[in-house]
DNA sequence: GATGAATGAGGATTCATTCAT
DNA sequence: TATGAATGAATCCTCATTCAT
């Protein structure tokens, strides 16, 4: 958000000025009400410097949405055990999203919330990227339950799981940690509320 | 969204009109990229009329909001009784907010996605709303439990049935019926995913 | 050039007051150098009226093209009769030509020159109206000497024309008549410079 | 056109490639649309090294007007021999007229066309050269015949070769050759069409 | 001799909004 | 009740041009 100012920066690193910059504008005003304007002042770098390298408002955007993307899912992939059970890697899975998300709530706002307004291009590269994780967790799913019709319970948890990421970025700083957001989840994936709440003291880490 | 036409319509009629053209506008379009020209056109009548009537975007916005909220709101509310168990209640609710937001995909893209990329106004009254319904359904799941610190279900919960809501609009035609979506979510929030899968025939409708 | 500047204007006598003023400075500037504000400004509304009407800078400097083009050629045409020989029509067409092109030599330098150096569309469709009157021409010189082979002919003839009218554009303000054009170039075809100019005092007009 | 690429070319080198690539570019955009970074990229060179050279869009396309037109001159200069009858020496300036255009079009089209577009210096410059060499075409005129009152057919006669070198280029490759172009334009100012055309004796005198 | 980095200035286009009728 | 006519204020984007190396 801040400006670096420094003339005579290297591309990449000047890129990179310009996306954090763009990513944070976007953010904040949405894809349309965001100026290219306000995003070379935020970069601190002439207007003309942001189309030299970036190109268009377009490609700045889809820049943004496919770093943010491929940070996110770097960011779990990386958490995720091959050899885990699918509980375990459902558990380590949604820590590391919850995690990612709430150290970069800008990133998660682009493509939770800014991408799905806009038209075609964008709104489907990023509902192409959610039916990819949902298809993930329907994965999971099915292998811990034995069962296949597990497209609606998929869903379910994965509305759940960026409900519950909103929520910690907008609740006031000291919100509740990664760890609790993956256990209420877990907790209520795996056990329903009628079994959870009553009787507490189950399903805090899957992993003893 | 096609245009009536006739002339010499009164008040009322022509407000609708509008409201009819603007919400299924704002829908497909976003809040910054709808022009009132495009809405004034899909609403058959001239700009100048929607400006005497709505007085301005931001006001027929708001009006959009206010009435597809006012909506879906009367749908839940005038289902649910005030005798039932809560398990009920939440059943019926969710029961009537999936086959109203099927009924109604522009009004529920609206609110859901729409009004949240706008600045200030539209989102905190959308997001009001929204708080609304979590702490009406946490005080439901409270109800049913006896436990206190429900709001990370809550949120969950409601997570996870816009998720359903969302995936039944996109679902070709013939999708998942309000009725599979609510014995879904109440499966998924009641018995958990562990308990549900492996012994169906459980939780289809909770009011035998 | 100059504006008309009244308020409330009807649209057609707008439009016409635009391209009056849009083909003063295209001929002045040419495509790429006039700018839509001085236009605006000439012509005595705002930018986006012209907007409104015309559509887009390029449909405007179309528009021109199409209304210039359509009035050189309707001046020729009305002017030729169809019973007369081939010769007297090539007369009463030159003279017809010279004559308009002098009224109107923002018309005639937007057709001649400005045209020409825009890509394709514009430059293709003036190079398609020249190749007509090329083709016309060809026609009378063939039907007034029985020859075939009359095309360079034709290009020699056309091109005289215009360098002509463009001598007389340039000329300081009593310069060359329609009339004292007219025959020189038809002296100039008819019967050579070798005749013509020894024996100067004949071939003024055809029509006695 | 095609970039040479190599480093390290002196000076008058390196000033070639960049007005060959200049003549080209501005030969097919126009000057205002040509951009100096198509310039530079055509010549193979970076922005800076253009501008090092020659100092300005204003002045590379001036030195292109200038290279052009001194070529034409010389090529038209060379071919004439002093000695020579007007007749003769208006036969081999035109056939080196004609045989230089074909040889050079985008030189011819930056003359002919594109200079005449921009505004006052190359106007200017490039119809002060067409006025001395309408000049010296009446001159031969005066010469051959022994009128004095030739502006006019000198005009007609140095349009008519305009527009036949613009018909030889624009043809399909085995077009008219400079000597067909010469001879036609010859048989036509020195006789006539009457004369000139295969089928004499007839039309001599527009005047029936 | 040669270039990657950077910008001030300006141009086409669109939009929410208002009058006069 | 209803609209054709009109505009101030952005917004995206491009270009000629210059530095520092």
């Amino acid at each position: 958000m801040a400006a670096a100012g420094s003339k005579r920066v290297p591309r990449a690193e000047r890129e990179r000025q310009m996306l954090d910059a763009a990513v944070a504008v976007f953010a904040r005003r949405g894809y349309r009400a965001a100026s290219m304007d306000e995003i070379a002042v935020a970069a601190g770098v002439s207007k003309p410097l942001v189309y030299l390298y970036l190109n268009s408002k377009d490609d700045l955007f889809s820049a943004c949405i496919r770093r943010e993307a491929a940070a996110l899912i770097a960011a779990v992939r990386d958490a995720v055990e091959d050899g885990d059970t699918p509980e375990q890697q459902l558990w380590t899975g949604l820590l590391a999203f919850f995690e990612h998300t709430a150290a970069h709530p800008d990133g998660w706002t682009i493509l939770h919330i800014q991408a799905r307004t806009v038209g075609e291009p964008f709104a489907a590269e990023v509902a192409a990227l959610r039916a990819e994780i949902v298809g993930l967790v329907a994965g999971l799913i099915a292998a811990a339950s034995g069962s296949q019709d597990v497209a609606g319970y998929a869903h379910a948890l994965v509305g759940a799981a960026e409900s519950l990421a909103g929520w910690a970025t907008e609740s006031p700083p000291p919100g509740p940690s990664g760890k609790d957001l993956a256990a209420t989840l877990m907790n209520f994936a795996w056990s329903g509320l009628s079994h959870a709440l009553p009787s507490p003291g189950r399903a805090q880490d899957p992993a003893p």
